[in-house]
Order: structure tokens, then sequence, then C-alpha cells
DNA sequence: GAATATGTTTAAAT
DNA sequence: CATTTAAACATATT
């Protein structure tokens, strides 16, 4: 679950419902992956407001007190508010002055929260500039999909937005990085800008104050369930980097 | 039961 | 050395 647009609006959902709250306690069943002792971070976080959660490239980081708490909810992490239900696979809960309060739950386990994470200069996929991904393309002999989704070269991008913004740029997946002509960069640079912030729009107006988000109606071409396009291509898949990319062959290949 | 799933890290191979 | 690939992670769904 949760890819960049889907984390975009987890954030201004959270701040809106939970800033200015003050965070009385925080419960931790599974820290394994946390990058303190438990009680440290307790100790960080407990009895602060929380003033703004952010997004940053696919986590999310809640300003507590003094402490920025970085989230990243990897492949099956989600956010659930606490009701009397209690949700299963819960990683770590925020529990809030006033009683409200929200869980992050994984059933890999995988989630990872990270007590102040280190400044990440890598571009963001919605802040990234042409020159600077132009620079990014030029001489480089990996497809453009798998480097789309290297989060140490751009950060945000999954592999069902890299295939949705690959085809609305009509680049193929396969192509070559650095044999992609600048006037389709410019294309693929937009394609960005565009593919995302439609998907946060429309995923703002369908969820409401709600942080569960499996919104994917307006995928276009990414999806086992998507045998063609509204154009009517045939979409066609296969694995790139293990994981599968859906295309269709009027993408233009660079090689 | 087998295959697949929105991500990352690690180690091994190229 | 730089880059790429497979496996692993733990469970649910189809």
């Amino acid at each position: 679950m949760a890819e960049l647009p889907d984390l975009e609006v987890f954030a201004r959902i959270l701040t809106r419902k939970y800033g200015g709250k003050v965070l009385e306690k925080v419960d931790i069943p599974v820290d394994k992956k946390l990058n303190v002792p438990p009680k440290k971070l307790k100790e960080n976080l407990e009895g602060h407001k929380l003033s703004l959660v952010k997004r940053s490239g696919k986590t999310l980081q809640f300003h507590i007190g003094e402490s920025i708490l970085g989230l990243h909810l990897m492949l099956r992490g989600e956010l659930v508010e606490l009701t009397d239900k209690v949700p299963k696979f819960i990683i770590m809960s925020f529990h809030f002055k006033g009683g409200a309060g929200f869980a992050v739950t994984d059933m890999q386990k995988q989630a990872t929260a990270t007590l102040d994470p280190p400044q990440n200069d890598t571009p963001d996929a919605l802040e990234i500039d042409y020159p600077t991904l132009l620079k990014l393309l030029e001489g480089k002999r990996t497809v453009i999909k798998s480097l789309l989704m290297d989060q140490k070269k751009i950060r945000g991008i999954g592999n069902s937005y890299g295939d949705e913004i690959l085809y609305h740029a009509g680049i193929s997946p396969f192509s070559i990085s650095g044999k992609i002509p600048e006037d389709d960069v410019k294309r693929l640079h937009r394609s960005m800008h565009s593919v995302m912030e439609t998907a946060i729009k429309k995923i703002e107006k369908e969820n409401g104050d709600e942080l569960r988000g499996e919104l994917r109606d307006f995928m276009e071409i990414h999806g086992a369930g998507i045998k063609q396009t509204k154009k009517g291509e045939e979409v066609l898949h296969e694995k790139i980097g293990g994981r599968t990319s859906y295309y269709t062959k009027s993408q233009k290949l660079f090689d």
C-alpha cells in the first residue's frame, strides 16, 4: 500500500487530525527495525506536541517536540485509526491526549520507524526539476523503469506509479535511460508531476479524512486486472527488476 | 496448493 | 569497481 501520492494525502490528514495534540503514549510491540532503543524513543516523544506531519520520498516525518520520527511503511505497512477494535499486526501505536490515536500495522513486520532520520539529499519525485532529471539520466545504461524506482537517485516512485508515469509520457519502460532524447525527458518530467499530482487530488477527494487508501481505480495501466487501456491498446506485462511492469507497445523504445 | 503482491536490503553474480 | 539480479522478509488473496 501507500506510494508517494497516498503518503502525501496521509501526511495532510494526520496533520489536520493530530496536529497540535500532545502525544501521551507510544507503544512499540515490534522494535526490531527501530534505530534506537524503545525507551529512548518514548523519552523523546511522550508528553510532547505533534506539530506537523510531512512526506519525504516514501516516508512520513512526524515532528514531535524537538524530535522527528521517520516512518516507512515498506511493502505492506498500513496506518489505522484506533477504535475499540484492536487491529492485527501492530508495529507501534500512538495515543494522544484526549483519547484519539492511530497505529502502524504490518503483517510482514517490515515497516520501519527511525528517530531523527539523517537528512536525505536525493531529489524527491515531486520536487525534482528538469535539468536535474536530465543530468540523472545522462550516460546511464540502466532501463528507465529501474532508474525511476531507484530511491538513491529519485525518491518516491514505486512500481505502480512508475508504470503510470511511463505510459503517460509515452516512453517504454525498457528504454535505456541515457538514450532518451531531451524532448522526451522533458515529457517524462512533466508526466512525473502530473501523474502524481492528479493521483494526490483524486485520493484526497475520495479519502476525505480516512487513512485507508487502496484506491487504484484511476490507474490507467498498472494492475493485473487491466487488459486494455482506455484507448483500446493491449496491455503487455513483463518483469523488470523482479517486479511486474505493465506497458503497451505504443510507448516509444529508445535503445 | 501455487502464484502473486504497492519495497528494501543483502549477498552473489556479471 | 560499478551495476544488476535473486532471495529473503510474513501473510493474505486469488
